[in-house]
DNA sequence: CGGGCGGTTGATCTGACTCAACAACGGTGG
DNA sequence: CCACCGTTGTTGAGTCAGATCAACCGCCCG
């Protein structure tokens, strides 16, 4: 279960021989990236306005994470003509909401967000926790509107890709077609993961193979996959393990006792990955 | 929620206007469809080998269900020349296996089918049921593997289509391309529903969903929405819901004592639909 | 006719929920 | 700087929905 994750697929797995370029070397110091500080004087309005600046795909720290390592200089060119803005949502807003209009799909840039679905009687289902290189929006295709809501956990960025002008890429690179069909069919398989997980597991074992997971994420992403910060709270956690956040807390108490991890608030310390797995 | 499944959209939800041309008055009338015989007499290595044969979307009684109405003449023969055949896949065997080479999409034509994910350690989960129109098989994109597998839940046949001449057909038409897209984010969609049906309703409210659901889905393929029957056993139900088959039963027995179902064995009749939805 | 499978129902048990109290933390204003 | 208050997290006690274990029925099929 620790080697190989089966919820929340890193991504797909897409043809990615990744870290034999630069790249995860220059990243991997920080635990946390610095907390981006140009949009905390920013106020609500230009807040939400798109940003048009240092988005170029082709030298971004995440190009080989949210996008094939191995794009011909031809392809990056294409994607930093249509990924060509940026925009920071801010702590606690929501970067589209269920039945907006779909336009575009995004990743994350620095920072993090949880996906929600909900049903009209107020029942909440958070769908997913997304990191820096992780896609957002893609159920939006489906019906012309986003069928989620997607609400940062941080102070965050995202990469806004029109999905009209992305579709017309793909038209043109059987490479970035084939991507962008891996990207979605790898949300499918992640989300098979979770349903595994919410139909079949104990409490204690959808808390261990969400830490695992988020770990491998992390790893996968050049941070430390033994220590992270969950910048979501408990209960979010719960709404998305299917369970109360009394219970996430018990368990992460069960998990200290047994020395498997040594949380302090929302810092975490992964102690004992295996016995983790062995829950 | 019985006018809008939440859980295992109807296909995507794309622009479908449906119903206004001939097909559905057609088979409108079988509750089941007559299984076909063609194949009870095939042996197995037969039964495995692919069936060049009248497998043409542009005649096939489905069209406006698995595939858009309104392609051109064009796109129609273009599918055509790529979806040329089906196979029979006799009851209990499996279309595809996990770890199976990904090479093609599959179209259920008659018939049913299970998709189910299993842990090493042996749990397993039903992702889903496939009736008539519904596609399998976009989770093996991502890795170029399968990631669950596909068991026929009675005699069977499915169109199969080679994922890498869809693609190509995708770079020609923009309406292909986009319905592809459509599709996977469809499945998107429906998993986050079963999501939401794992993680927060009672085994009650999980069975008048699954029925509800179920109920959309036949009648939006011109059988009857009120009466059916359920192929799948009730631990298969029960594996795909996330409780146990006694529950299953004991919750099939409260809802004929509430008089919102009329079950005898897997023949189903919905007695009060608007009931169940209020679960 | 017998055996096995699928389904139903009852009795008991238990993991997670609910309710409740309290501790720790972070931000705000005096 | 500290006192205060709302939010978040922890822990305990009691309850309950669903799991488990078990008996039994009906049906199909050899």
């Amino acid at each position: 279960m620790y080697a190989a994750p089966a919820c929340e697929a890193i991504l797909p797995a897409p043809p990615q021989p990744a870290s034999d370029d630069v790249e995860p070397a220059r990243v991997v110091v920080p635990v946390h990236p610095v907390e981006p500080v140009l949009h905390a004087t920013l106020n609500e309005a230009v807040n939400d306005a798109p940003k048009r600046a240092n988005a170029r795909c082709s030298n971004c720290s995440l190009r080989g994470v949210c996008v094939p390592a191995d794009l011909t200089a031809a392809e990056l060119e294409k994607l930093d003509s249509v990924v060509c803005t940026t925009r920071p949502v801010r702590r606690g807003d929501a970067l589209f909401r269920t039945h907006d209009a779909f336009h575009s799909i995004y990743a994350v840039k620095t920072g993090s967000f949880k996906t929600v679905v909900m049903h009209r009687d107020g029942r909440e289902q958070v769908t997913g926790f997304q990191i820096p290189g992780e896609p957002l929006g893609l159920d939006g295709v489906c019906s012309g509107r986003h069928n989620c809501e997607a609400v940062a956990l941080e102070d965050s960025t995202v990469c806004i890709i029109p999905f009209a002008q992305l579709e017309s890429i793909c038209r043109e690179s059987r490479r970035m077609q084939h991507y962008l069909y891996q990207l979605m069919s790898g949300e499918i398989v992640r989300e098979s993961g979770l349903m595994m997980l919410l139909g079949t597991m104990s409490a204690e074992q959808r808390l261990a193979s969400f830490l695992l997971n988020l770990s491998a994420r992390f790893r996968a992403r050049g941070y430390s996959g033994a220590e992270f910060n969950l910048k979501m709270k408990r209960e979010e956690i719960g709404c998305f393990l299917g369970i109360k956040l009394e219970t996430v807390s018990r368990m992460f108490s069960r998990f200290q006792r047994e020395r498997l991890v040594e949380p302090s608030g929302k810092q975490i310390r992964i102690v004992d990955p295996e016995g983790l797995a062995r829950v």
